[in-house]
DNA sequence: TTGAAAGCGCTAACAA
DNA sequence: TTGTTAGCGCTTTCAA
């Protein structure tokens, strides 16, 4: 049997020829089965076996003006973080029935790609986990009827309107620098993620919250510029070494960068966590593995896939309506491994 | 402006309206600019212009029976390998026109979703990186016409005319034992890769060529059943932690699983290169911020996946014409890092 | 509960 | 070189 010859692929009238019915009702039958007589309904479903008849997906949304499938843009899937994303979103997609298409930018102005996808009928919604579009180009804010469904991810507050599903990333880098304090540590740097339009990261908001509302100061070059890159780790590394007065410790915005500090560190004999305590950002598959053991703060990315395909199909579905921009926070979770200690006693009083 | 109010998609008539020709004329401008009229194309590239037309994919598909489109099956995301062959895949694609639909298989017999995706007219061809799939499950090679264009890549041999882009696993594997044997190595152990279909894996297969080669035994307790994962490598550190003759170097199907490996050696107080060698194999980013530095086989994964995608859609277009099943051969690399070493003297003999 | 008929937007055969 | 016409496979009024 070859299930997928292509040459005579059945459609619905070869099904409702076979059923003795019409096309019709092959269409009632499979779509609102409770407008149907049972028997019909089981004359049909024999039809559909016989035939291997499956629907074309072409045909319907043209008829329908609806592609049962969203696109996603990732920044880059290279990245770790984003593939477990993306494995939560195709699967909750499945779930509910809509293929997930994948984008990647060409360029840097969405509307041109945008356009070829939505107005070419191609997708019915957009997930967006790339805070580094340039949002002025995007469509309006959703709210008004007949605009692109659209939910937004990312480590940004975006003002706008946007729905939104992010982790709660000021409060839990926060939670990561006051880590570092509670142990003892009162010269802390900041390695930090990629800086999008100006804004400070929310990551380094929560950073500096934490310093401030514990005394502390955070000098200009106890900061480390970074893109959440091995290299940007690398280079932070590189720049820390050639202080003369290095902090004790370091906040990452995340795991991938925090390993290139790491390991560049290594080379220079500076040891963690003797030398430097440092806490990172996400709780990547390895970070358990590395040595030593990454202390991280643990992102609900499966969930934070889940939730934003959810959320999106619900808006698509006319089940949610986003009259104003949408905002879920999802809650991150600090894992204490083996990255973090107390200063030695060398470094000047650890005074809370 | 709000490009993409849905509301009112102009249609190629709207745009044929506006240029004062018919949509027949419209649509041969815009794909066979060659038979119209320097004339009649410019007044159609203003009108295009002037109503902000695209082109709707679904009637296009319907009319033309072809999606634009290609659906992947990649096994997990999750692993650093695959995300970065799927970015190479979404460019190659998109540069020459097409959609990238990512699928996650329901089960384990493709037939149903292939089915959904196919007959369904939603994805013109396959790529397949997922070797266990029942491939008894999948349709007659291709050859004939009419039947779904498809490509495969894996570590594994697969009889049966399918089109297959690998890299050179079985030589690759075997140029990484011998680079242990050359260090004086004589007990070389082996963490496996996932074996599907009984068949011996093609790195394990390669490993064993080395081995013979050197006169070398590759006794059964010194191979560890695996998975790419973490936890297989975990699982064969405690296996191997608990063997009373020790190998003093072992060959992982790939670098997930060998920092699992390592990771938990470490905690037994067991260092790696001084108590033992290992070399992986993918090279994933952060191999060279591991500690040690990780020596392994580098695939070249972007290649992999532009190549295989360049492949599927030759076949697709038509330019190439898959007779007997392709077989498209990668070389791998070996990156010689810190994770290998000469054997202590303690171990008996290294007689080459 | 079912069928007939129209039409979603596009392209291709045929005519002019 | 251009226009007319038909029809891809489906859903959905409207009538029976």
């Amino acid at each position: 049997m070859a299930p997928f010859a292509s040459s005579k692929t059945p459609t619905i009238q070869d099904v409702a020829r076979k059923a003795g019915v019409s096309a019709a009702t092959v269409s009632r039958a499979l779509s609102t089965p409770e407008r149907v007589s049972e028997q019909t309904r089981e004359r049909v479903a024999e039809a559909v076996e016989a035939t291997g008849y499956t629907i074309n997906q072409a045909a319907r949304s043209l008829r329908m003006r609806e592609a049962r499938t969203i696109l996603v843009a990732i920044p880059n899937m290279n990245n770790p973080f984003y593939s477990t994303i993306m494995d939560a979103v195709v699967e909750e997609a499945a779930a509910r029935g809509y293929g997930v298409l994948v984008a990647n930018r060409l360029g840097n102005d969405p509307t041109q790609w945008l356009r070829d996808y939505f107005s070419s009928n191609r997708a019915d919604g957009l997930l967006l986990f790339d805070a580094s579009l340039e949002l002025g180009h995007l469509p309006e804010p959703p709210g008004q009827k007949g605009i692109l469904p659209l939910v937004l991810s990312c480590d940004e507050i975006i003002d706008g309107g946007f729905n939104l599903v992010m982790t709660d990333n000021r409060a839990a880098a926060e939670r990561a620098t006051r880590h570092l304090i509670e142990l003892g540590h009162t010269r802390i740097g900041h390695l930090q993620g990629r800086v999008v339009h100006q804004f400070p990261n929310e990551r380094t908001l929560g950073f500096q919250d934490a310093m401030r509302k514990a005394g502390l100061p955070f000098p200009e070059d106890w900061q480390f510029p970074g893109d959440h890159t091995l290299e940007a780790g690398i280079r932070a590394a590189d720049r820390f070494i050639a202080l003369e007065n290095r902090p004790t410790a370091l906040f990452c915005a995340n795991d991938e960068s925090m390993i290139g500090f790491l390991a560049r560190c290594r080379e220079y004999g500076i040891e963690c966590p003797r030398d430097v305590s440092v806490v990172g950002f996400d709780d990547i598959n390895i970070a358990s593995c590395y040595w030593p053991p990454l202390t991280t703060m643990r992102q609900p990315r499966y969930q934070l896939g889940r939730v934003t395909t959810a959320t999106l199909l619900d808006i698509i579905d006319g089940t949610t309506n986003p009259d104003s921009g949408l905002r879920i926070v999802l809650p991150s979770e600090l894992i204490v491994r083996g990255s973090t200690a107390s200063p030695r006693p060398r470094s000047r009083a650890a005074n809370a």
